[in-house]
DNA sequence: CTGAAAGCGCTAACAC
DNA sequence: GTGTTAGCGCTTTCAG
């Protein structure tokens, strides 16, 4: 059984050894200009002794920790934890480490702060994982260019000369959309996540979008917003249940809103899909067990982190200091709709 | 605007200022003695240049990193992402840095290379919040008391000599048994999660308990193994009542599986509680808007992870390296019963 | 092939 | 009050 005391450093395992602290340094990090037999001396004495060099040490004198910052916030919703699943996989992958900051509310936007505690780390790059909201992106321009470090962002807009990993909610909604239109649906309301986040601005746009090109005049009452949770979707259902009386569909913003609003008609007494269709966004595991199974926009929240890391990491070792660094690019993702029961109303008699 | 270059050092700031690093670290460590006018002019030069401290190079000399290593696996379920959540919390309020590392499976059991990956950066403690399952804890006598640092562990059965915090999925499931049997329920099956889970046997011993003190003798087709997810819910409930033809109740061991389980009930026709009850277990935020919303255990996952990281800092402030340690002790949280529909068939006629 | 010297960015211990 | 020296654990020169 090997000891427990306090891990060996390297000037211990020379002395072990009988060799110098630089010849330890050799065989640790795999230089070929060492004797076979020295080698495999040293290479007993670091056995015996459990040494493990500091990667502290190292990342002070390389100017390297392979070490990236990742900051995220809502880790208690799906979405980000998926993403983070993503994230911790590929950076194990690429054998980095992996320094996480969560935010305590999406909106924050003291983030000083949240890049000194990274930065004073030597972080070789940050991923910013947190989701496009309110004004909390109005540091980017006055704060992250002082930081000479690469940083890619998650789920915003794209914009110039940043690298951005998004999934196109748009084109999502759009899918959603083209099929409650050929499935009949002629009265199409929608519940929104809070407008103030990005995402919920470009679903909504989709729905509306889709209204206007298929010739239906876009009204105020068509339309509430929640605010993500199962019971704004209850509220919000009811609401336009109320206002748009006409309303045969109801394109919801997420999967954990649309559960709130089937409730909402299941207690009207409304058939789903055929006196009122819905669908959701998100694909939730769940999804394909409410009752009916919900229809929905299924998009890769894990592939999101992972091809994050993959460029972060792509930049860092393209030479991030060089003349001419790598050209910040954005990568977006394309959402698929998963069809299921709750908006397929063909196969029923219209009423 | 500050300019884009790389970092100062202590050593650019003491000579822009006229004084020694050593007066400069005074300063930022804000030592007493330093006279007044000197600090403010250092003050200046360190705000100026935008200097922040190396934790890097200060966790190498003081043999303190104010990180901690946190190992999780599973971060794609509520339960992990919702306890690294509670986590990330704690260490943010302590001003700590958190490392995270994700096991690409919950049995995963070569952990050696994850501490190494650890130690070697110097983290103070260890947070295990992996779940027991299976094997993956034959390590620790072998393994964990090699590394002189302290871990606490979370989700697992405590033993002798270390830290855990756990949540008592025992009498959660109790809670709900009697629930159940109040309720006049007379023929209760089980589905179970993985048996190869602790917090499967758990929960499946406090249904098997209950019975028995109710006078039920203890059969094998009372009972189905699951996964936990949804599709092996439906699986489970589909061979239950199959097996168990009296069955007029299902303790399910999460909540997910009881959606399952309601699907199939539903598709049988079966009245929900009036011709079978039904009860969770997590208490999803979902959970209360499935149809009907559905009877499940709550239990404090956010602060588990938050008494975990309290715990270990406790242990680590208080000298984990003096001659009394901090004596190792377990922390269990208890869980609550929350009464919905999907249980309560009180209101209505026996059939 | 191997070792000695210097230093990454910082702080502890001691002078003055 | 402030500076000097040494050194955390490692790697990068550069000799030999």
């Amino acid at each position: 059984m090997r000891q427990k005391v306090s891990r060996p450093t390297i000037k211990e395992v020379a002395a072990a050894s009988g060799v110098s602290t630089q010849t330890i340094s050799r065989v640790i990090n795999e230089r070929p200009d060492v004797s076979p037999e020295t080698r495999k001396r040293v290479q007993e004495v670091i056995n015996k002794l459990g040494y493990r060099p500091s990667a502290l040490a190292r990342s002070l004198i390389r100017r390297r920790s392979h070490t990236l910052g990742v900051v995220t916030a809502g880790l208690n919703y799906t979405g980000p934890s998926r993403t983070l699943n993503g994230i911790t996989a590929a950076v194990e992958q690429a054998g980095y480490a992996l320094l996480l900051k969560e935010l305590p509310r999406f909106d924050a936007n003291s983030n000083e702060p949240i890049f000194q505690a990274l930065v004073s780390r030597h972080v070789d790059g940050i991923i910013w994982a947190v989701q496009e909201v309110g004004e909390n992106r109005n540091w980017i321009n006055k704060l992250a260019l002082d930081f000479d470090i690469p940083i890619i962002y998650l789920t915003m807009e794209p914009r110039e000369n940043i690298s951005v990993v998004s999934i196109n909610n748009y084109v999502g909604e759009r899918l959603a959309m083209s099929h409650l239109l050929e499935q009949g649906y002629k009265h199409i309301g929608h519940i929104s996540g809070p407008l103030e986040w990005w995402e919920a601005r470009q679903r909504m746009k989709a729905w509306k979008d889709a209204l206007q090109e298929g010739g239906v005049e876009f009204r105020e009452d068509f339309w509430v917003e929640g605010n993500w949770s199962s019971a704004s979707g209850t509220r919000a259902a009811e609401k336009l249940f109320e206002q748009y009386t006409d309303m045969d569909a109801i394109l919801v913003a997420n999967d954990q809103m649309a559960l709130g609003a089937m409730q909402i008609a299941h207690q009207k007494g409304l058939r789903i899909p055929q006196d009122i269709g819905i669908t959701g966004f998100d694909n939730l595991p769940e999804s394909a067990f409410f009752g009916p199974p919900l229809t929905t926009v299924n998009h890769d929240q894990y592939n999101l982190g992972k091809l994050a890391v993959e460029e972060i990491i792509k930049i860092i070792e393209s030479g991030w200091d060089e003349e001419v660094p790598t050209q910040p690019k954005s990568i977006i993702l394309e959402p698929a709709l998963i069809v299921r029961a709750s908006s397929l109303r063909m196969g029923y008699e219209n009423k």
